[in-house]
DNA sequence: GTAACCAGTTTCCAAAAGGTAAGTGCTTTA
DNA sequence: TAAAGCACTTACCTTTTGGAAACTGGTTAC
């Protein structure tokens, strides 16, 4: 999904719809998936949330993901103020990336998908 | 996000792990982002849920989707039993889309996604 | 002194997602 | 009888996302 901006453009709502309710739910969730959307973000958001700081260990701890993935996904997060990165002066530099106070706002959301995911593999796994 | 089954294969998880927890979260996640991630999924699952049943009365309801990508993401959510296709048999014929019983079982990510849009949009523009 | 680790970047490419515009076959409305 | 609505499909194209592999420039461990 396309940020153009920071915000999703949704239009006009319809006129004469009698379900304009529709769209209270609709843009707001459309706002949410624009910042979290996508296969890595949120996989990304809880590794480093249970502690995986460094580089190597976020790369580690997600199958599959690739280092180019892994550092343009990292930026994506940076610039919505959802992780920060820390660069230390030591020698070598050690760069740490730790989650916002603002992330934490997420954590329904990963539970709520957490949940969602784990029943429904229940049933496609013909529980 | 691409579908090769119906649930995600994360690997194996790291061995010697000391954090083995972030895979409980991030596998049953990356499942469910797997069916509902993308621009137009919740959006259509919400304009269906909110009494907009008719094939062209969904594409209005849902701002600046096209037809081609409403008839795909259609198809997707019938896939993954979320949506019911019903075809009267009446001339013309008509296309009436439902929710499936299952599909109430995401209203918790929705209203999850809503309220998280909904705080993020008042953040962004500055309250 | 060479192998390995760190934190990435670069190039090249394929696949998926999404947009535009037009068209189809049917019916109903003016 | 022409225009408009319904439920789509098709063709073509651009953008976005993602993957593989190599490489950089440093440091540390053996």
């Amino acid at each position: 999904m396309k940020s153009t901006g920071l915000l999703v453009d949704c239009g006009a709502p319809p006129t004469g719809d009698s379900h304009t309710d529709c769209h209270k739910v609709i843009m707001p969730v459309r706002d949410a998936l624009d910042v979290i959307s996508g296969k890595w973000k949120l996989p990304i958001i809880i590794a480093v949330s249970r502690g995986h700081n460094r580089f190597r260990d976020i790369e580690r701890s997600i199958p599959k993901i690739t280092s180019k993935v892994l550092s343009k996904e990292l930026k994506d997060l940076e610039t919505h103020k959802l992780i920060r990165r820390t660069v230390y002066d030591t020698q070598p530099v050690q760069v740490e990336y730790t989650l916002t106070p603002y992330a934490a706002t997420l954590e329904s959301v990963i539970v709520a998908l957490q949940q969602w995911g784990l029943q429904h593999r229940k049933k496609i796994l013909g529980k």
